[in-house]
DNA sequence: AAAACGGGGGC
DNA sequence: GCCCCAGTTTT
């Protein structure tokens, strides 16, 4: 896929996700679209299953939806309300230690720069990207597994780690397209070009596809 | 029973 | 760069 493409690319998997609902963490954002939710949720669905987290993030925040109520919380009641999420006292602990900071440095805010945010302890540039694009709508390039795996296999870019995925996108994907390509690219990862099975006989980026490094149906 | 799933920290 | 981190879900 080259730099021509991209755009019509795009424009079909925009109609093709409308019949996918999108990651959870997106779900979470667009209610208010409050940036301390999608920290949080971000945090919940590290090495998690995406869907599972909707469910976690909802009962966590029913006890506590702001850095100032969320200090007022332990940390067995916060693994308690992340059930079934995994890698309970470690999510819990970094929830925790950031909503102190938030409250003792911020005034109870999320900073709205990347700089600021990749110093917090348990975020990384996928998180603070997404805090960016989908608490913000500022800029931002969000590469997870299924950015970095399909952007691959397109052939669009060419890189060994989501980082250097997001510096190649920086480089070639038209800003328009930044805050978006996230949501495109999960669902369509999720649903269609999955990690083992891209059923490629019945996707509609076939014609814009190299199908490099996919692996075969089972 | 076994493989797959998905970011970040520490060194 | 490499190794570690845990538990649910799919095959």
């Amino acid at each position: 896929m080259g730099d021509d493409q991209i755009h019509q690319a795009i424009a079909i998997l925009t109609e093709a996700v409308k019949a996918w609902v999108s990651p959870a963490v997106t779900i979470v954002a667009t209610q208010g679209r409050d940036p301390f939710k999608v920290l949080v949720s971000c945090i919940l669905s590290l090495r998690t299953r995406d869907l599972t987290t909707a469910e976690a993030s909802a009962r966590l925040f029913a006890l506590a939806d702001t850095p100032e109520k969320m200090v007022g919380l332990d940390v067995p009641q916060i693994e308690a309300a992340i059930y079934p999420v995994g890698f309970y006292r470690v999510k819990a602990e970094q929830i925790l230690e950031i909503s102190r900071s938030l409250c003792d440095l911020y005034r109870g805010t999320v900073p709205d720069d990347l700089e600021t945010l990749l110093k917090f302890k348990g975020v990384g540039r996928k998180t603070a990207n997404l805090v960016l694009t989908l608490g913000f709508g500022k800029p931002g390039i969000c590469v997870d597994i299924h950015v970095h795996r399909i952007c691959n296999r397109w052939g669009y870019v060419h890189t060994r780690t989501p980082e250097q995925t997001e510096f190649a996108l920086r480089e070639k994907l038209p800003v328009e397209y930044w805050i978006i390509i996230n949501d495109l690219l999960v669902t369509f990862g999720q649903n269609l070009c999955t990690p083992l099975s891209p059923h490629c006989s019945t996707c509609p980026l076939y014609q814009f596809c190299d199908r490099v490094g996919v692996v075969k149906s089972r």
